[in-house]
DNA sequence: ACCTGAACACCGTTCAAGT
DNA sequence: ACCTGAACACCGTTCAAGT
């Protein structure tokens, strides 16, 4: 029962296994891994380098279902090919952005248990790479500087990312204490039942960060 | 050289040595600390119940140094003892919002190999939920409601800790590969070298939110 | 090429034993 | 009350051995 004739194993068997653990139990260990895909812990290294190695799979896994939007790709070729104007528009751009934050975020919030994880490993995954990527042509078409580019890709990301960590391990024990103020009690008493609490809280600050956005459009950078 | 006279260990100085281990090395381990305070890991179970109780102190430790702007308590009391106007000044409380918001992104800033561990144990730390408390008087100085004001302060925590997140273990190996648009390409061409450059992409997108709770302020909610 | 089992150097935590 | 040392059940990873 050594080497088998076809293997039990892959890549993508163990990122998909990995996966489904992750966001089952919360745990993730080697052993456990390696019981769900009923094989022995060694028989992993044949197929990663490291346990660093599966989370990057878990999160190409998970940003794998994220729909980017089908833009252009080098942006300038569409003006000749006739048709539409200069598209200046820009309502265009916004809401390609918002749409492409959306997806992210709703890639994590997908896979709460995996948040935490992902932050304690530095990111190397290609997709994600491709969201950046779609953001930052999403801002050069709405007239933006590769600078101001860089920052507001930055601002965008770091945003989506804090929202998905909220939303999974709620950064409070939302409880106040005694020494709490009235307001603060109140708005927890008000707003801490509300279903899609997070989801809601994170759309709203998309648009606000969108709406600046949008505003400066015009200024120059 | 059972028990000491003097006691070689306290939660306080658990605290700052951990923190310290964290800080200068990024692991944190049992052994590691306890080697560092000159004691056997055994040792530690006398002060603290477990490893997550140590990061709890670090939190602690991390936000303490948060200076909180003194906002009167019961916001209301300041009116009837004379002098200056009922305050709707816009400004104020904006003010308020930026110092609270710009000192807690800066206690996680002081610590940046913390942050990590941080989101991988559920807070429970009074000096942060303070910091909450602040934000939420300061909403409500603004004129918004309590569910308006949860969602807001959501916001807002969600922006910093994902800029801490950003600023600490970038989460993108910022290299453009292959598959880089131009656009990319030139945004990390030409942002990545600036200084100041996770700090600066903050402060604008912090300015960005609050401007648009500023212009909100008016609207009903 | 790919799986197994034994082995290594760790880890967090418990607990009797000491003072 | 507080520190020690031994012990327990783990963990990630390596590697010779098998097919």
């Amino acid at each position: 029962m050594a080497r088998p004739s076809t293997p039990k194993l892959s890549r993508a068997a163990i990122a998909t296994a990995a996966l489904a653990l992750v966001d089952r139990s919360g745990e993730f260990t080697m052993p456990a891994l390696a019981t769900a895909l009923g094989v022995s812990p060694s028989s992993l290294y044949n197929h990663v380098g490291s346990k660093a190695d599966i989370v990057e799979l878990m999160r190409g896994e998970a940003m794998s279902a994220i729909r980017l939007p089908a833009l252009p790709d080098p942006l300038p070729d569409r003006l000749p090919d006739g048709g539409s104007p200069p598209a200046a528009g820009d309502q265009d751009w916004m809401a390609v952005l918002r749409g492409i934050a959306i997806g992210y975020l709703d890639s994590y919030a997908r896979h709460p248990r995996l948040i935490p994880l992902l932050t304690a490993y530095t990111v190397r995954d290609a997709t994600t790479l491709r969201v950046y990527d779609a953001m930052a042509r999403a801002f050069a078409a709405g007239g933006y500087g590769p600078a101001a580019t860089l920052r507001a890709v930055t601002i965008l990301d770091s945003f989506i990312l804090g929202s998905a960590l909220d939303a999974a391990a709620p950064t409070v024990v939302w409880e106040a204490d005694e020494a709490a103020s009235r307001e603060f009690t109140e708005a927890l008493a008000a707003g801490l039942g509300e279903p899609q609490r997070a989801r809601r809280a994170f759309l709203e600050g998309l648009d606000l960060i969108l709406g600046g956005f949008a505003a400066r459009a015009g200024e120059s950078f």
